[in-house]
DNA sequence: GAAATGAGTTAGACAAAGTCCAAACTTTAG
DNA sequence: CTAAAGTTTGGACTTTGTCTAACTCATTTC
């Protein structure tokens, strides 16, 4: 949590400790979304990797980013019917979602606790908890 | 939640409780959701309407279904990213979502505390708390 | 170096969910 | 009966995301 230093440059190691062959177009998606720690649709991230010069198609940022979620990389966030937003932050968190603005904040989730939950159905497995807080500004 | 009697009769009466003017597809779409007790996407809603006999249109069931979200008939249920779910369990309560088949089990929110939640942000009021717990079958 | 190989990328067609709109239909009230 | 208000409809449209077949490019192999 501590490496701030996001550049094209170690972003090829990122990507490389990920099993992932680093690429030209590879190395900026990931730059668009480390670099700015935001939780961005693949739409957003097709506009920012294409407004400097690189021209990366739309089935490349499709591929490119299912192929970081199988590889632990980045995180879907699903909160908002019509898209996807992706998350370069991968550890345990949950979100405040501002409905208005369709804004995301993170919330660290090692001080949060949840309890009372019934037990698992048998045979199955957790593979995430997500806890979304659908917020508004308003009238307290 | 005792009320197991749904029948088209008494939907109406559940609309107009709802300041729902009652027309023969709301009654019907409304029919759908609460005598099956599940979640139903759009698309399924649909199907079930028109098996029988009906004919409604897609525009109807989506403008009914956001009219009937509106006035806390039902809720929406955002897991898939490929569609809306539609629950006509209003009451708080969390999901279990099985990652394989795509089936939703509630989770009655009255067991369930979340400790260790920051504050909202400052002029913000909360709309609603989803809990998710993404499950798959699995090798304990 | 030329050819073969394979991974990665591409444009564009396609699919599915959902929205929009103007026309038509239904109710209600006068 | 007529007007106004409320509801429904088909179909066009938009948006997100997938698929495919061709193409590029780097790497190996001879």
């Amino acid at each position: 949590m501590e490496k701030q230093n996001y550049t094209r440059d170690n972003m090829a190691d990122l990507l490389r400790a990920h099993d992932i062959n680093p690429t030209h177009q590879r190395i900026e998606i990931a730059y668009a979304l480390f670099a700015r720690q935001e939780h961005l649709s693949a739409d957003q991230i097709m506009t920012i990797v294409n407004d400097r010069h690189s021209e990366t198609s739309k089935a490349t940022v499709y591929n490119t980013l299912n192929l970081f979620k199988q590889h632990n990389l980045i995180r879907e966030v699903i909160v908002d019917p019509s898209k996807v937003f992706y998350d370069p932050n991968t550890g345990p968190h949950h979100h405040f979602f501002n409905l208005e603005t369709g804004e995301l904040i993170d919330i660290d989730a090692d001080d949060v606790q949840i309890q009372g939950l019934p037990a698992l159905p048998a045979g199955m497995v957790t593979e995430g908890v997500d806890v979304i807080i659908r917020i508004r500004p308003g009238n307290a």
